[in-house]
DNA sequence: ACGCCACAGATGATGCATCATATTGCGCAT
DNA sequence: ATGCGCAATATGATGCATCATCTGTGGCGT
């Protein structure tokens, strides 16, 4: 957990909570890891009050608990969780795909092709890192496509919660994590709304698959690390 | 807006989190109401940190917003945003209905029952408030039924939203905020998920047309319901 | 030697002082 | 009389001091 790039504009509060997730979706922080208050505000540069708002923000989210009243950590997600969420997901994924496909322009299909190259460029390249963000950026262009801000809020979250896990299943995920969204993108080309929907839902039922093993992998009986 | 009543245990960030939410519910708030920090500090006899704690999550919730940088308020729901938010619960509490049905027991179910019971109880006293309370138990006995806590989260915000309208929009339901309750419930004793669903999602979609000409007469141009 | 208790350090919660800024209203000039 | 501008006030943001509580360690007693 190296130190955070500057905090710019607007309200500091969240700016740190921003920074937070950014470092929550990359995997800069592990399970179990523990949050401070006063070395976060050290680490950004600013009292303890704008990184409280934020870990209260995040642990609304769910994306960090407080184990106990002054022990804050990053939780482990277990099986039954994962399940949930994915299930909510194939819902409300398959709603923004669904809706998206109605109205996507041609150039907002560009925009996931471009997301969709580079992608490839940064798996052929190993770069994890932008791999994963990217794939979540494809993910997120669906819902905005279709015009549904609430719906990206809520996906947002879940996302969030799914952070620490995401960032490190992409590691083994390798083609699987974007094999399925061409699918996806010719679905949107005929704008063919079931077609897309289930594209989608093939993408986290079945690119997932390394997610869930990896879900198992630490839930299970077997805790090491 | 009345005073707010005592604020027991725990945190009081989320004491009073939790009394708002309870007044946004339960119509205490009218869109377009301004809130001051200092002013409900003041209500809750609290200094203003856990008022703003409250506050922050709330708009991180949505469920009130910030029009200016100093200007708190509950915001107008817009019919955009409404049929959004039902396609959502259409999907989601869909699913609850579905699982709910696979897992109620006799107990559970008979709560339900209970609810509808003392539902139909109030509707007959003219108790808007408590049938409306009432209504909203129902909904969340579904995912609650189905053992999905993350779906009960994500519900619980998305209700948040609506708080103010829902709570208004009860008055003119009447009946029909409840007749499309006891499908729900005869499938559920079938374990009929399909049923369940489809049930649930009339539901929202008929019973909920009180709520939509609600949206419609207060937003928009006059569309007729 | 082992276990219990006490004290010190750590750490989040709460309260509050201060700051920056937006809004509002009054006064002055035209 | 009206409009512009300045100042007073309101109000959220930020920082920080203090408090309560939990944790862990070391010493004392058995």
């Amino acid at each position: 957990m190296s130190e955070f790039t500057t905090l710019d504009h607007e309200n500091l509060s969240t700016a740190v909570y921003n920074a937070l997730c950014d470092g929550l979706m990359q995997g800069r922080f592990q399970p179990g890891d523990r949050l401070k208050i006063r070395d976060l505000a050290e680490q950004f540069g600013t009292s303890v009050t704008p990184i409280r708002d934020a870990i209260l923000r995040l642990a609304h989210d769910e994306a960090i608990t407080f184990r106990s009243p002054r022990d804050i950590r990053i939780p482990q997600m277990r099986e039954a969780r994962y399940r949930e969420i994915r299930a909510i997901r194939i819902r409300l994924e398959g709603l923004a795909a669904e809706t998206a496909a109605h109205t996507a322009t041609r150039t907002q299909i560009d925009l996931l092709e471009n997301i969709l190259r580079d992608n490839e460029k940064a798996l052929a390249e190993g770069d994890r890192r932008k791999g994963s963000a990217l794939n979540q950026s494809f993910h997120f262009m669906l819902p905005q496509i279709a015009g549904l801000p609430v719906l990206t809020g809520v996906l947002r979250r879940l996302w969030l919660q799914m952070g620490p896990l995401i960032a490190d299943s992409y590691l083994q995920g390798g083609r699987t994590m974007i094999d399925y969204h061409y699918p996806v993108v010719e679905a949107l080309k005929r704008h063919d709304g079931a077609g897309a929907a289930m594209a989608i839902i093939d993408d986290i039922q079945l690119g997932g698959q390394a997610v869930l093993a990896n879900v198992l992998a630490h839930d299970g009986v077997a805790v090491n690390a």
